[in-house]
DNA sequence: GGTTAGTGTTGCTTAAAAAGCAACATCCGA
DNA sequence: TCGGATGTTGCTTTTTAAGCAACACTAACC
């Protein structure tokens, strides 16, 4: 290039902005280099090279002072809108420290929603009203990927798939239960249940690929028996509908229908089987993943007040 | 202090912001890096700064490459804003650059306004329709002082009182001429006339202080008479008056008074005397005054087109 | 499951920019 | 005319940014 210098750069160095508002609205160089506590040589320089960057005489160097050419009350104006938009960004990011503003996106397996609703939810949302909290009602897997791919920040989940990337902040023991109707059979036996029991009746699974369903074909291996599917549905609520009407067996976590148990549709008959009583809720977030202030303070919420069990195991 | 830092800094660098959205746009640091012709170490590091400078995080630092948070999409999101009003900022400047903005104030004494407009002004308005140009008539004090506080960029000033901090840039002879009406007696004896001839009528004179009066005086001395002035104005346009309906006498430039000698309503009469003869006009800035683009232009305009006479001497 | 190319990061050195210092030229008012 | 004050210029020292190589780690790939 024949010119090394542009015309106009693409940047104006921010320092040499800082001396020349100062100087000019000190009036003079050296009175602003006594506020700034720096040498005049250094105002004068870098009013210079800014003068230089942009090819435009800035101040009229007069000597009582220095006053501002057209240019350079142009440039001054500029400054003074940039440095109060500067404020306001500092602090809109400071709000956002104060949880003022923000967004949190939740991604939530089904069963979950209106426990966490009504044990937290509620009261956070209250509390900061001017937080946006999206929560996002998904299956299993979609709960898992949705926080792998960084679309959700919070992600609660029924034994998911703990994959590397993928962070668990609490979990609790919640066993996984056969899930009849009242009136069945099963629920005359003792308590409880033995796994062989239920395979007596039409079984209702979730599709291969969900971690319930990872625990179930677990416990088929182990137990060396056959588990037949009548029906799969990736969809909880099918599910229930199954086994409330007719005699069918599924198996879910208690805290998932929550409602169906306390109002007597349903009911949940504990296995007496190790790999269905490991089974665990799982909070998970990004490994690494910085989370905003906003979303710490409402995971840090989640997981004091837990409201579905005893916690198990919290990496705080 | 306790803390060197605060938890907002008062500005931010624009060197960080810089590499900081190079980095996001990028995708990631090293990308970047190759784009911008940077080790990657640089980019790291001030993304680094900007992030603890502020307190808070920025970017997630993901095995494959990074991406914002949310306090990262809101520095970004301001940075873009801010870099297009840096832009439009630059652009003011080109133009300005280009003549296509900016004000011009001129300080013009009495009698030289039409000659300038019809001469300079009218083609120059007309090619830069987006230039403010103001026309400050005044009297010959007052020209001078107003470019000397910097209110007006260019003054035109017939016999100004040059002291230092004033520049002349371009000058033109302009004899000081007894101004009389058309039937006065003066006006049939022989020209040039003699200085004598115009004492024995009224004397209009402007006052002390004046560059013309400064002539007057000087020339008073030098041929040992004694002016005495039956009137003092500070406005021309008094003083011709006063000679148009009356015998009296009032020395004034020829410029000064174009309209009144081409109608035949004055008529100006050459002295014979030095003094009067090296009266001067001027076009005067202020030293060492850097001028807008746009007034260097309409300077350079009005010596080149010089409406006035014959150039006699520039200082360009 | 190990491998491998790619990422961001960290010590260290070198280059560049800014700041400090003293002296200077200039301007302005008394 | 002088004296205080202003902006400026060489020079040095200090601070900051950049370059370099090696590292730790991730994520995809065979």
């Amino acid at each position: 290039m024949a010119h090394d210098k542009e015309p106009f750069p693409a940047h104006l160095n921010s320092r040499w902005l800082h001396y020349f508002s100062q100087a000019l609205d000190a009036g003079s160089i050296r009175t602003a280099s006594d506020r700034l506590d720096v040498e005049p040589s250094v105002i004068s320089r870098q009013i210079r090279q800014l003068e230089q960057a942009l090819g435009v005489t800035l101040v009229e160097r007069h000597g009582r002072g220095v006053r501002a050419t057209e240019a350079g009350g142009i440039l001054l104006d500029f400054y003074r809108e940039r440095d109060v938009a500067e404020q306001t960004l500092l602090g809109q990011l400071a709000e956002l420290d104060g949880l003022q503003r923000g967004h949190i996106s939740l991604a939530i397996s089904e069963g979950y929603s209106d426990r966490l609703m009504s044990g937290v939810m509620n009261d956070f949302c209250a509390r900061h009203p001017q937080l946006t909290v999206e929560m996002n009602l998904a299956n299993v897997n979609d709960v898992v990927r949705q926080v792998y791919e960084g679309q959700a920040h919070i992600g609660i989940a029924y034994a998911p798939r703990l994959t590397p990337g993928i962070e668990s902040v609490v979990s609790v023991h919640q066993p996984l239960c056969a899930i009849v109707h009242p009136g069945h059979p099963l629920t005359r036996l003792p308590q409880p249940l033995a796994l062989d029991a239920t395979l007596e009746w039409p079984l209702g699974l979730v599709g291969h690929g969900y971690g319930i369903r990872q625990l179930i074909d677990a416990a088929a291996i182990i137990s060396k028996r056959h588990f037949h599917a009548s029906l799969v549905s990736n969809s909880l609520a099918t599910l229930k509908q199954y086994v409330s009407s007719g005699d069918g067996v599924t198996f879910i976590g208690r805290v998932a229908l929550l409602h169906e148990l306390r109002r007597g549709q349903l009911v949940a008959l504990e296995i007496d089987h190790p790999v269905f009583q490991e089974a665990e809720a799982h909070v998970i977030v990004r490994r690494q993943r910085p989370l905003s202030p906003a979303a710490k303070q409402l995971l840090r919420e989640i997981v004091d007040l837990w409201p579905f069990g005893e916690r198990e195991r919290v990496d705080w």
